[in-house]
DNA sequence: TCCACTTAAGCAACGCTGTTGCCAAAGTGC
DNA sequence: GCACTTTGGCAACAGCGTTGCTTAAGTGGA
């Protein structure tokens, strides 16, 4: 296929053509889920022709991708045929780097996690014991996958706390421990692995599982996660925005006092040092409402559509943050006259959304999300 | 061709690749401006064979909308032939309404203004009457268009300050004329002057224009718009965000100090609020010194590649606040050890950049940028 | 039980896209 | 003047979605 030259779109061929309206039905067929969805159908919400969505499926049919699953009932003439994804056609493992703990997810091509692991991590054990580690996790999930012809693994996503280029998939800075500045870590554990790897900021990941999973294709939401830092990740049309340098999400140094507290990043009044410092003398409500007007700044900035709190200090204190941090936001709606408030949610999936956002990382391109 | 239905991104033909390819071509050439480019490099800008792109140019010069001009040096063999665009093919009106002063300009393809009148305007004097007038100019500008044959207009954009729907080109409440409220301005004036009309808010049309000027069809920029408000036009992946109500680019109430002073919104430490206080009591530097603070909010959560200052109380103090704004954000980046400072400019066009913004409303579909 | 009717899905021919293979045109340089 | 390089068009082609028509598989009334 053509390919994408210094930021210049790329033109289009036939093979792009084909590639796009196959994820679409793909996508569609993903999101309709066991149930499944019927041809017809797929040809309206598509808007492309009955024949051509009959040749896509017919293709879909003959690579093990997609089966007949019954008929819906008549409505008066020949009942539908009804249509549905093979989640067992290929799988994705994700895999997600925290601070202490290692979590691979296997998921198939619904993202369904079918096999899990956790191990405890050390980044300060250098980099070789790290991705040593982590290519054993991957390969004890991958063992897993037996049948008689074992449907194919389209790689590794991995996903750890920033700064990092996620095109190339190398880290930058990674505070408190300098020796992984700078580390290629894509190209290393693709070649220990053997495997396509994807590279990309824990929070980019949980935007994307969340984008996946209900989200329509050009919706607008942020993934706010609270942890031992304060990040955010960003849906914007749909897409994960990253930005030129993957910088984008920086939510944490968002200044919300111009002369408050010193943060440690320099600045002062940062949402991050606040909301910790509230959450750190016990009030969570406290750290909610000021997390819920950092929120209010960003979902008004961006017109975003909902609103999904993660994290293990959101986790601890569930209930009160996505209280608090709705009120801010539905108090600041009725003022400017909205007609409706901002959904505030927990991000569902826990502790366990970034690892699959990790896998989604290399499922996504498959369904038209994200530069497949 | 195909439309679009509820959020689903529609499947794609032939007459939609054509149409993608063939405005990837037109941006190449347009971007090129009176210089031209040749057939070759287009094919490897594009990614396409250099017969396809052969194929389009020879479509393009029949329907009169790109030239061959001269040639290029040999380099050892037949020498390239240089293609331009034909900035006469085709114009657009694109019509600013500010609070006191209508801007209407006339645009040829390449958005280069050929025509411009100006006009007091009053708000306050009732929806019919500013309707007339707006038409009256736009009509005034359209009667300077002759020729043997009139090269077609595309129609009119119109560019206002919000809030408002763009899909629908409806206004809501617009501060101390509640009887614009809900006014259809769109389709009012299509049918008033026959064309076809585009509604925008004021701060996404300057914002499109600084986009089709110079940025890539990736970039992420920032149109910042301080005038007796403060507002801003984000372009993210080269288009213009807009969110689903076009809401995005509310800036101006950002809560910057959580206790601060109350602002009319009824909020507490708006940037707006603070910002024209500072410059009311004549501290540019100290409004300067907010703004930044604010865009480096913004900077930071959506990795921005170019920061871009408008609007009059700017244009008062352009060089005060292009350094001020910069200073803050130089700092910033220096603190979190980013390899370059963003850059941070006054919009090019000065006070027309919201009226040729509005005419590109129209132009840029052409060319591939924006919902065309 | 039959038959008219409706709806779904496939077959075949088609129009149009970009691609490929080949050749003419138009230069340079020895 | 000839060999070579580079550009760009012509013609045939593969492959996409579309169109026109046919077959399959139901419902419902006589």
């Amino acid at each position: 296929m053509t390919g994408r030259q210094h930021g210049v779109s790329a033109g289009v061929n036939l093979g792009a053509l084909r590639t796009h309206n196959t994820a679409l039905v793909l996508d569609l067929l993903r999101t309709a889920g066991p149930s499944g969805i019927s041809r017809l159908e797929l040809a309206e919400r598509t808007g492309l022709t009955p024949q051509a969505v009959s040749k896509i499926i017919a293709r879909l049919r003959l690579e093990g991708l997609a089966a007949e699953a019954g008929r819906r009932t008549s409505t008066g003439g020949k009942p539908r045929t009804v249509l549905r994804l093979l989640p067992g056609a290929g799988h994705a493992v994700g895999l997600h780097l925290d601070r202490d703990e290692l979590t691979a997810v296997l998921c198939d091509l619904t993202g369904t996690v079918v096999a899990e692991r956790r191990a405890p991590l050390d980044l300060g054990a250098g980099a070789d014991t790290v991705v040593e580690g982590a290519a054993v996790e991957v390969e004890a999930l991958l063992a897993g996958l037996s049948g008689p012809e074992p449907a194919p693994v389209l790689g590794v996503g991995v996903a750890l706390p920033g700064p990092l280029d996620h095109t190339r998939g190398v880290l930058h800075r990674v505070t408190g421990f300098p020796e992984w500045s700078g580390f290629p870590l894509r190209d290393v554990l693709a070649r220990r692995l053997g495997t396509a790897v994807v590279v990309d900021k824990d929070t980019n990941a949980a935007a994307l599982e969340v984008a996946v999973r209900g989200a329509g294709p050009s919706a607008c939401l942020a993934y706010l996660h609270l942890g031992t830092g304060l990040g955010a990740g960003l849906v914007i049309g749909g897409g994960v925005h990253r930005g030129a340098r993957t910088g984008a999400g920086e939510f944490g140094h968002q200044v919300i006092q111009l002369d408050g507290p010193p943060c440690e990043c320099g600045n002062r009044g940062c949402v991050e040092a606040l909301c910790l410092a509230a959450v750190a003398r016990g009030d969570v409500d406290g750290a909610a409402r000021v997390l819920g007007a950092a929120a209010g700044n960003l979902v008004a900035l961006l017109d975003i559509d909902e609103v999904l709190l993660g994290g293990r200090t959101v986790a601890a204190h569930e209930e009160a943050f996505v209280r608090g941090v709705g009120a801010v936001l539905d108090e600041r709606a009725r003022r400017e006259g909205a007609d409706r408030a901002v959904p505030v949610r927990a991000a569902p999936g826990g502790a366990r959304t970034v690892a699959e956002g990790a896998a989604q990382l290399l499922l996504a391109p498959l369904f038209g999300r994200g530069e497949g």
